[in-house]
DNA sequence: ACAGCGGTAGCAAGCGCTTTCTATGCGGTA
DNA sequence: TACCGCATAGAAAGCGCTTGCTACCGCTGT
């Protein structure tokens, strides 16, 4: 039925060993072999059987990448990266043992999805597995987390953490890389201050992830430095990450009170959810209302107008933790590295009229 | 080191074999050795040996979705749709068979990449595959992947376009879900007919793949129906799907002469990069110039003015391929299914001025 | 009371590869 | 000329699981 190695070594007049060492090239193997077996393969269409390979050399070349959304740029875009990096087909060694075949499992922000991909992939016996996005802070889920990447890691499955803070007391985790979040909320909501808003409204990403805690964090920190605080809870809804929640959101912060002067999203997809709210509430942007974003991706330069937001360096951290995944690069000293986020101010944000 | 089936045997009193058909349950095992069985497994963590596995079973469980763009949304909304279909965990069924492993691939558009994943899947004795996008024109690439597809579902491989046009003459395919871009195409240039344009630039994609071809063919319907033909050629200007070849050509098209009233984009993406274009040339939209994209992404709706497009249900259509993928859904007759494309007039789009 | 049978469990033979260990052939050296 | 060592190839033992077949047990039917 299917070609097998046995028919290649019969096909090559060779034992099946040496056509095994042919395509791993690991062992020397005289050219005139080489040639003979390379034709056979050829000649047949053979292709390796990855289970039976995986089984008997107990390591395999599946690197999974998770993602929490992956119809969101903001994870497509390091999960890209990432996958360039890892390789598979053309990562421009051309060595066979370069085939990592990197894959990318999607989530969907759920606690026990994240779990069970990691299980299959463990099952799979992956090679390494890159997380990216931020975590849950649910205590058991972070616990279950932290035991199921410390087995992963046993099993020889390297780890990295990619826009996601470090694991504590874990030394499962190859390496981290963690955006600046709380940097970056704070130097934007410093930028809304400087322009000389008091009254700056906070959609929220969902409660229980890190990375709208350290945003809010973030801005909170700004605001309490400015001296502005006690009005900050009433003026933070939390919601998914998504245009809707931002809509919502902002509807309701504009019909509180017409105090608001600015609305500072979750990230930018729910910035373009508050712009159209500010819009239907019939007020302009940013003349009335000044509307600020997170992650700058790609679209969000192309708002009308142009959304002012903190830029977050994805492709270069998705395609490091991809080097880091396949160990082409070491992981940064204590296994940590921060990476910043800068101000993008653009014409969604200018001084609050009066 | 690692737990093995035979260690939970013997925890559980019973043969390997036993706790294999447990855990797969395809076979009669009294419920107090299941329950044993079950306690053991628990009681020990053990993972199953997923090459190992599929050796023995000379199947696996991995279903690859193959995308051109992983961080372009229009491939990321059909992929994540395809994938919660598919399951891997959390498709409510709950049975241990439905344990998939969906996995996204990104070839980046590239042909190599494409086959090469592709072989990587076949290595890994895939369950399904699920193309997604356009196709390459490229004849010498086209008989590549069928040979390669064919070679697949020989494997027992299940196969399903999503987005893609059929195959023809191939039987390999499981189930073709191709959109109507002719039609979407022809029915927005009728659009911009009926506001009265008459001179339409037309950004196109690239110009080896079939999207590109087949909504360039529906403008092109649509113009010689109005009588109008010449100067099409003139008016295209091809590019690849991104922001820049629309910003890039939209300058072009308009710097030519001052004769477009409106831009078709490609997509929704280029349209953005056309409306900048048209903006950095101080003109403004509807009333100087009309731009329309296409596909309707999400972002769409928050350009201003709001883009006219052409919706392509890229959810439903990327869930409907997980569900042929792993035979949850039969195919369509002929294994053929044309989607439809809805046109969606929005604030882009006016009436030529004068 | 005995053959026969449905219901369970175990045995053992692989699945297709990797890898250790062993065998062979050859050139070079004393 | 005899011996050693290197370079290369082969033999064979698994890797951990699945599954066809056999074995056993307690019943039922006559």
């Amino acid at each position: 039925m299917t070609v097998t190695l046995a028919d290649v070594a019969a096909r090559a007049r060779v034992s099946p060993a040496t056509v095994s060492r042919v395509l791993n090239g690991n062992y020397p193997v005289a050219t005139s072999t080489r040639d003979r077996v390379l034709r056979a393969v050829d000649e047949l269409d053979y292709v390796l059987n990855g289970p039976a390979s995986s089984l008997a050399a107990a390591t395999s070349d599946l690197v999974g990448i998770l993602v929490n959304d992956i119809a969101d740029p903001f994870f497509g875009i390091m999960a890209g990266a990432a996958q360039s990096q890892i390789g598979g087909p053309g990562d421009g060694s051309g060595r066979a043992g370069g085939e990592k075949l990197a894959v990318v499992c999607n989530t969907g922000g759920s606690p026990e999805r994240e779990l069970t991909y990691l299980t299959l992939l463990q099952r799979q016996r992956a090679a390494a597995v890159v997380l990216t996005g931020g975590a849950l802070e649910d205590p058991s889920h972070q616990a279950a987390m932290a035991v199921k990447l410390a087995k992963l890691a046993d099993a020889g499955t390297r780890i990295v953490f990619c826009g996601r803070p470090p694991l504590p007391d874990s030394d499962a985790v190859t390496a981290s890389l963690a955006f600046d979040n709380r940097g970056g909320a704070r130097r934007l909501t410093e930028h809304l201050l400087e322009l000389g808003h008091r009254h700056i409204g906070y959609v929220a990403g969902p409660l229980e992830r890190t990375t709208t805690r350290h945003r809010l964090e973030g801005h909170r920190e700004a605001m309490k430095a400015a001296g502005l605080h006690g009005d900050e809870e009433s003026l933070t809804v939390h919601g998914p990450y998504d245009r809707r929640s931002g809509y919502d959101a902002t509807r309701e912060l504009l019909a509180r009170e017409g105090e608001v002067t600015a609305v500072v999203a979750a990230n930018d997809t729910v910035a373009l959810g508050a712009c159209a709210a500010v819009r239907d509430h019939g007020l302009r942007i940013p003349e009335d209302v000044s509307v600020a974003g997170f992650d700058d991706l790609p679209f969000s330069v192309d708002a009308m107008p142009a959304l002012t937001t903190v830029r977050l360096p994805l492709a270069e951290a998705g395609a490091r933790a991809g080097r880091l995944a396949v160990g082409k690069e070491k992981a940064p000293a204590g296994g940590i590295a921060t990476i910043d986020a800068e101000l993008m101010a653009r014409g969604s944000t200018a001084a609050p009229r009066g």
